[in-house]
RNA sequence: UUUACAGGCGGCCUUAUCGCGCUUUAUCAAAUAAAGUGAGGAAAGUCCGGACACCGAAGUGCAGUAUAGCGGGUAACGCCCGUCGCCCAUGUGUUUAAUAUGGGAAGGACAAGUGCAACAGAAAGAAUGUACGGGUAAUGCCGUAGUGAAAUCAGGUAAACUCUAUACGGUGCAACGCCAUGUAAAUCAGUGUUUGAGGGUUGCACGCCCAAAUUGAAGGGUAGGCGGAUAGAACUUAGCGGUAACGCUAAGUCUAGAUAAAUGAUAAGGAAGCUCCAUUUAUGGAGUUACAGAAUCCGGCUUAUAGCCUGUAUUAAAC
RNA sequence: CGGGAUGUGGCGCAGUCUGGUAGCGCACACGGCUGGGGGCCGUGUGGUCGCAGGUUCAAAUCCUGUCAUCCCGA
């Protein structure tokens, strides 16, 4: 079941999310943000996902939903190559920085290095 | 065929591979499977009106806010319908008047009081001028001229204060109820109290309530979860009443309920409209297809909107 | 979801309550003082008063609608 993606993998808990923007470390390759955080306890789902689009950059909701549609389509169609057997509990946040639409492509190339990046340092830890 | 106005529809269809929310069924449960279902006319702005919920009195007075011909519709409204007067445009008529059609608009009161009117002008409210003409015994008086938006009339102005009539308790689903977690000030109930600072209660006043101590009881916050929460002033069709808005009756239908927030992604093909280009005048090629995403729920208003359909009026061309 | 404020020359503001002339500082242009710069002095340019409609003889100002920006509460 690699490519579901279902309510329980949607990070959802307030403090969690409040922390990653004060203490997360963040992997940056345009127009994508990832902010990141290992979780002590563990969450059960063990990776925890969310989006987030900036009201500032794109004013209708269509448009921001558009986006976070297709952020998490990228996601859900990548996440099983990374993370099948990855060790601890992580929480992801995206954050779209650019001012234009994307397209699928444009969103999914720089997701997947962003994701070989996060495998990569947690792996040299 | 052009333009304007009014009303309606409004990101289409098929296949493939993945995927999401909710409901029901199957399984002890979890996970899963199957079936069903899944954005709008504005879901938007939050400008009005309600439903619904709560408040230690939600009381009295003042203040405040809103509305404004008349009649009707409605749960209610600042919305909608009809109608009278007013204003504008066009036609007929034409010295004026009148009349037809279409459109517009917050349309009570200035003989209750207060205020305001730049510049110009003699004068803008306790003011009656100047010139010419008429008239008279003479003055008062009458007409014309000039300034101005308004000039002799106790005028104009209330989208100036104000007055009159009518309506309005306040706060809002982040209301409110419940569950789990559980340290202290704090809460509730009973007993009890003289003075009174102080505090609370709707902007103010009155009024009302609280307040030491002690006994007893159950809990509150803590970005957590559940309910509230989707069957309704609902929708469709038919008949009847009404100029209309709308109402009544009957039959049928079930029509989103998320919560860092579901309704999507990729690929291929197709249909229709519009624009441009080419020409064998009917085809080919290219481009484009809006505004925009439910968040307690309804009724309005306002704003955004490609294209299509219907109706009315109008313009031009051809026959 | 609820509440509040602000839009005026290139920039920062006053004027709006109480309607008739849009003003101030900085900046800009020209001239003067200086050998030159800075500074100071003088003169000048520049504003659909966010937008649309209405009331009025007359609207930045009053009324209605609308757009944009900012802030606050939970």
């Amino acid at each position: 079941m690699p490519f579901q993606f279902s309510k329980q993998e949607k990070l959802k808990s307030r403090s969690i999310i409040g922390d990653l923007f004060d203490k997360g470390l963040s992997l940056k390759q345009s127009p994508l943000k990832l902010i990141y955080a290992k979780i002590d306890p563990p969450l059960e789902p063990k990776i925890q996902f969310a989006v987030a689009v900036p009201k500032k950059s794109f004013k209708g909701a269509v448009e921001r939903n558009r986006i976070k549609r297709l952020i998490r389509e990228a996601y859900r169609l990548n996440k099983g190559e990374f993370f099948n057997n990855i060790e601890g509990s992580y929480a992801l946040l995206f954050l779209y920085l650019g001012k234009e639409m994307p397209t699928f492509d444009t969103i999914e190339k720089p997701l997947i290095s962003i994701l070989e990046n996060l495998i990569n340092r947690t792996n040299e830890k």
